[in-house]
DNA sequence: ATCAAAACGTTGTTTTAACAACGGATACGA
DNA sequence: TCGTATCCGTTGTTAAAACAACGTTTTGAT
């Protein structure tokens, strides 16, 4: 159990309350733990679920499905990270189905029996609540900075867009990102040849510098 | 104040609470109300703040500015609808700005307080904070819809995302969507005539029918 | 120190989308 | 009913991004 704890920890909704506490919160929150074997899934689009999942261990896929059949996989999830938690707050219904990549172990928490006052002790509650709450708020900015980058037309405005969020979290207009650059054109959802040549005018352009992963705005 | 009820219900934050019990609620999560001047700041970048804003009245804009300046409107924010949600659940330094188009009146609630269970008897704590939840992961789906889309390569790729998305909220594959074609565009990010031109393809090919705002998809 | 693999930038080519302009259809008010 | 404004699709043109290929630099393991 020791090692859960840690995992669970990595999470972020377990921040400011005592190890010794985690166990008692657990079973306030009806945590369960459940095995899957690769290729399984965990989830499938329509399904409803009341809880959010960690990933013990193992890995998923989260995938979206069109009209048409094509599939895109939104996120990949690993150890420590968590799956279903908005569907969980919202109690919609799935609109991605989640499969394994290997032999997974998830531990379901049930959110609304966070979001209700048990009868026991439990005055670590108003913690989780927020914690939670927290985690969800921190998502939505998350992706609110990476849709105010993807709704850039063109390449350099993206490039901008993405470069000044790096230098805001860094909080220095020198800094130094953890991506390479395919990574960073995935991310953009552009070409890496045409974003390493636009880099390159920007460099030129002056309003920026850069070797490798060590960038300076001007 | 019967006026404000309707508005604040508008939020989706005081669904399954009475209209009696909301005066106390308000007072529960230090409700204060504010107003601003036409093109006058609500926030900085920079700032913080504990409290959730609710437009009463009016409008406003939520602005981001990159490293050299260059602004995007993120948001057109009226009444009825809610701002800084995910700064005043996380804490987190505001890396946006909102400034009034118009005079405008907001109420504020405390975010903080609304997770902490009040000495007084407020049974309907758990709902409000359930419900805010709520809020939050529907905007967090919402977003996720909207990233699939932005993040596809190709206007058709970018189109079916969308569209099945409205088959999917429809819940049905012959459905009207109410935004007319330059709308449909702007939210996708591409040209409006390309866009057109796609969708001629599209029907061309066989995938989807469509009249106006009225399609099917096959 | 050497070698192989990965990462990066550059160039030329092809494909795609943006742009501009226009005509027909539709909606709406006078 | 007429006239106007808006919406929509189409076409030809231009600009931009994707793609493919390659040489150099960097990295990391042996």
């Amino acid at each position: 159990m020791r090692g859960r704890t840690l995992i669970l920890r990595n999470t972020g909704l377990f921040e400011g309350i005592e190890d010794d506490e985690m166990d008692t919160m657990l079973k306030c929150l009806g945590a369960f733990t459940r095995r899957y074997a690769k290729d399984e899934f965990l989830f499938r689009r329509g399904d409803r679920t009341d809880c959010l999942g960690v990933i013990l261990s193992g890995n998923v896929l989260e995938i979206r499905e069109d009209w048409w059949g094509n599939r895109t996989v939104l996120a990949d999830v690993g150890k420590g990270q968590a799956i279903c938690t908005d569907y969980a707050c919202t109690s919609d219904v799935l609109d991605i189905s989640i499969v394994s990549t290997m032999p997974t172990e998830v531990m379901y928490l049930d959110v609304g029996r966070a979001a209700n006052v048990c009868n026991s002790s439990c005055e670590f509650h108003n913690r989780l609540v927020k914690n939670l709450m927290r985690s969800l708020a921190r998502m939505s900015l998350g992706m609110n900075r990476r849709l105010d980058q993807l709704s850039k037309r063109s390449t350099r405005e993206k490039v901008c867009a993405f470069l000044s969020d790096q230098a805001r979290a860094a909080g220095s207009s020198d800094f130094i990102i953890g991506m390479n650059r395919q990574e960073m054109a995935d991310y953009l959802g552009v070409d890496r040849s045409a974003m390493s040549t636009e880099l390159g005018k920007m460099q030129r352009d002056g309003i920026l510098e850069f070797q490798r992963n060590h960038f300076v705005l001007k």
